[in-house]
DNA sequence: TTGTGTGCAAAATGTTTGCAAATCA
DNA sequence: TGATTTGCAAACATTTTGCACACAA
């Protein structure tokens, strides 16, 4: 989904819901929008600012959620006290699972279908409907052990 | 594994690390494993300072870890900025997912063995060897949303 | 005896909030 | 116009750390 086609989805999303269409959510939004990697909420206010410098750290604290909300952000924790953020891909029904590498820092997202199923079945059995699932594998680089060094470093 | 079991493989643990056998490490120890439910570091200081009351924050925050590595106790990260641990029962090696009510706020621990099946593959496709998994399930109380109250409340 | 462990309080971290001024509808 | 949104800085919640004293080995 390219950025203007989302841009208009997030002015519908704001306008419709009864909320104001500022500079500030746009340009964070724009941001956001534009990684293509996964990024934390001190990372996003610099790439906004780049674009919009009266933007406030505060202000996108409170747009992250409405970005989620949206469903065209993807909210991942990874347990490590930040959260990280991620632009949602088109159908974004899937169930998706995390690898991150614990040498590298990165995040990898990888389809994993069979957690809808476990979800489900094992929310039943306890009398619970499921809301969220979320899968993730910690890692470590093995050409990192190997060689000394990782190409994926940096 | 009964709580002087579990002791004396604590112990033995420590002096084998090459740490001392203090005795609010000892408490703290104990406060944990008499757990049944999943329980914060700051629970865990009440619990200890009702056996040893010299106990501090500081120390509860240094012995966690420690405990965690002795495998005697298992932190579980379910995404609300606090950690959570639970005593490990025997062989505790399989693969547990949770499934955490957002009513109840509850933490059901499932075993779900394909786990290990998965992070390997998934993670030799990436060049990488798998450290750690989760699998977590939030979910909504059936009961509570049909009788507007929840058995497992409280 | 001596170096590890401790309690305390302060710091650090990531996020949230109160408030007066700015701004969108 | 007037309610929503903003930036700022202070508040927050959990966890970590520096330091002088205590204590296990």
């Amino acid at each position: 989904m390219n950025i203007p086609v989302a841009r208009d989805k997030f002015r519908r999303f704001l306008t419709q819901k009864g909320l104001r269409v500022t500079n500030q959510r746009l340009a964070i939004f724009d941001a956001a929008l534009a990684q293509t990697e996964h990024f934390t909420a001190e990372r996003l206010l610099d790439f906004a600012r780049a674009i919009d410098d009266s933007v406030s750290r505060a202000t996108v604290y409170r747009t992250l959620p409405i970005m989620v909300e949206s469903a065209l952000l993807r909210e991942v924790d990874i347990g490590t006290g930040e959260k990280y953020y991620h632009p949602n891909e088109e159908g974004s029904t899937t169930q998706v699972a995390q690898v991150v590498c614990l040498d590298c820092d990165k995040i990898f997202e990888i389809s994993a279908p069979f957690m809808g199923w476990y979800g489900n079945t094992v929310s039943s059995k306890l009398g619970l409907t499921p809301v969220s699932q979320r899968l993730q594998v910690s890692a470590r680089c093995d050409t990192l052990r190997l060689t000394g060094s990782c190409p994926r470093r940096n």
